[in-house]
RNA sequence: GGCCCGUUGGUCAAGCGGCUAAGACACCGCCCUUUCACGGCGGUAACGGGAGUUCGAUUCUCCCACGGGUCACCA
């Protein structure tokens, strides 16, 4: 067979080498030690989880380093792109810290265009530069034309399903398939010319020189040696429309865009091989990788699968939607992708996490359970940090996009608010009541009288006519002038009037020898004035309620009672 | 089914040949406290199984079991 003349043959409008893609291309200069890395999403949705979490790692080893992040869109599918999902996920991701430097990214207008001497970043867009490799590889006898059309194929290895079990009989799909492998690389060049002639569509497939047989060692960053089978499957390098699998476009677009550590998924482990073979076909020198854990959940079995798109806790967006702000989430995401990252945190409570240093050493090789109420703690913990403007901002923000009517609330009533939020902030012991913005409206949307209801009546066990002294006693004594201790003690004065005792120990002692005590007395003034049972610290609350309301609300009491 | 990866408490995890096997979350109890939220103290709870190497294995090797991933002209 003459390679050359094949080669001419299937792509003559190629005139370019791959001498000219490295002029085109030229090598990055960046300091010693500086890590290219980037995201490579096919644009078919949203971001989720499972993808926030590797684009992290590539995110900090890119940043940490003093090196580049970039994005590389992926749309070798047209079938399954989906319009304006690139925006979406470069805007999901911003919010979660994740920024790149290069690639197909947002301009001023918010469209999505390249920015960088590596591009074109749109796959569907390099069509070009794959062909310059793939005559290449066919000129060199590594390649070769197949023109078995994708349904012909599909039906010759369907006679092999046995799809009345479901289940698929592996061995002789994989019989067919090697028969099919082995028949489509006797191509001679006359059936090709015949073919080209008559404008038949073709594949290209890469020819392995593999054996299933010999083993690769390998040594993955994340999951440290292994050994794994040689290709020996002429998987397609170009689809029958000219543009490249994943594969083929992984290995061009790396080494052209100098990407110097791969980090997906360790789905990808299984293809490894293939793309080892790619990079010493082609000639290029292989990146390092790290293959990431999955993020793992619970099926209703109790089994563990890989968290994936539709899952409860999937989609970046419904975290917004939850209520649970990006800083709790990346805190988060860093306590699951370095081990001592907690520990790390404890030391620097008021540190940025991007200045933690990440370290891949840490890294977990097995998949872990997303862990909501662990999601909860931390996020209670990065909330409790932030001072008040910016808890009352981000609740407005909030609850304007996802609850209007509180949302305006908070907006047309923002001094308050901000009041309400200073609650136990600050100091060395924070309140920490809101794991997300959401949690808000449950804990303080009492303050509104629109949200104001009494949840529950006073427990039988205390006399409704001590009820209505105490509430009644207070209003005539309550001024809000007073600080305070001058506040309490007049509660505890109204408490020992009405046989409610003010010494807790002694209570606590012998509870049946009064009828109650001054943590009863406050519960009746609770439950009026906040309509629960619980609140935040109740002087502040009245304070902030004001007399008016307070006063209004007490007697509202008293009258029901 | 083949191949690859993994397996320390309910969850996330330290450990890297000798430890009473850390810590965090969750849970339970006590304390603090006018409720709650904090905070403090304490508690329940783990090395999947079997061989081997070794004076000694959670740590090293092998086998098994289990879990996960993957086997496309999808990424």
């Amino acid at each position: 067979m003459d390679y050359k003349r094949l080669a001419e043959l299937l792509f003559p409008n190629v005139t370019q080498t791959p001498a000219d893609m490295e002029s085109l291309y030229p090598a990055r200069q960046l300091p010693e030690g500086a890590k290219v890395t980037r995201f490579a999403p096919s644009p078919t949705g949203f971001v989720h989880f499972g993808g926030l979490f590797p684009t992290t790692v590539a995110e900090r080893l890119a940043h940490q380093s003093g090196g580049v992040l970039y994005l590389r869109i992926e749309d070798t599918d047209a079938r399954r792109e989906v319009a304006g999902a690139a925006e979406g996920l470069i805007k999901t991701l911003s919010r979660y810290g994740i920024d790149f430097d290069e690639g197909a990214i947002l301009d001023e207008s918010g469209k999505v265009s390249d920015k960088g001497i590596y591009g074109p970043y749109k796959q569907s867009l390099r069509g070009p530069v794959y062909h310059v490799y793939a005559k290449q590889l066919v000129s060199e006898g590594k390649a070769y034309p197949c023109f078995t059309e994708a349904a012909e194929l599909e039906e010759i290895l369907s006679v092999n399903k046995k799809e009345e079990i479901k289940n698929t009989d592996w061995q002789a799909e994989a019989e067919a398939r090697r028969a099919e492998m082995l028949k489509a690389r006797e191509i001679t060049m006359d059936e090709v010319e015949k073919n080209i002639a008559a404008g038949n569509p073709f594949v290209l497939r890469i020819l392995a020189d593999g054996d299933s047989e010999r083993k690769i060692k390998f040594t993955d960053l994340v999951k440290g040696a292994m050994e794994i089978p040689e290709n020996d499957e002429d998987f397609v390098l170009l689809k029958s429309d000219g543009i490249p699998t994943y594969h083929f476009a992984h290995a061009v677009d790396d080494h052209l865009m100098g990407t110097t550590h791969v980090i997906r998924g360790e789905e990808w482990l299984p293809s490894l091989a293939k793309h080892l073979q790619l990079f010493r076909y082609l000639g290029f020198k292989t990146p390092k990788y790290l293959h990431i854990a999955q993020i793992m959940r619970l099926d209703e079995n109790g089994n563990k699968k890989k968290l994936s798109k539709r899952d409860m806790g999937a989609n970046m967006d419904d975290y917004t939607e939850m209520g649970y702000c990006p800083e709790a989430v990346c805190e988060y995401v860093m306590t699951l992708l370095n081990s001592n990252y907690e520990e790390w945190r404890m030391q620097n409570p008021e540190k940025s996490y991007k200045e933690f240093p990440f370290n891949i050493k840490k890294m977990s090789v097995s998949g872990c359970l997303f862990d909501f109420a662990k999601l909860e703690d931390v996020s209670k913990n990065v909330i409790s940090k932030m001072d008040a403007d910016k808890v009352t901002d981000a609740v407005t923000a909030w609850a304007l996009e996802f609850d209007a009517p509180f949302g305006k609330l908070l907006s047309e009533n923002r001094d308050m608010a901000k009041a309400i939020f200073s609650i136990g902030r600050g100091g060395k012991k924070p309140r920490k009541d809101l794991a997300t913005w959401r949690d808000a409206k449950p804990y303080m949307g009492f303050f509104f009288d629109e949200y104001y209801e009494v949840e529950s009546p006073y427990p039988d066990k205390f006399p409704k006519e001590d009820i209505k002294s105490v509430l009644t006693e207070f209003l005539a004594t309550y001024e809000p002038a007073d600080d305070m201790t001058v506040w309490f003690d007049k509660i505890k004065s109204i408490a020992e009037k009405n046989g409610y005792t003010t010494d807790m120990k002694a209570y606590k002692a012998s509870p049946e020898s009064f009828k109650g005590n001054v943590a009863d007395v406050s519960m009746f003034l609770r439950l009026a004035v906040t309509g629960k049972v619980n609140s935040p610290d109740m002087y502040s609350v009245m304070q902030i309620l004001g007399k008016e309301k307070v006063e209004a609300r007490i007697l509202t009491m008293i009258e029901k009672l």
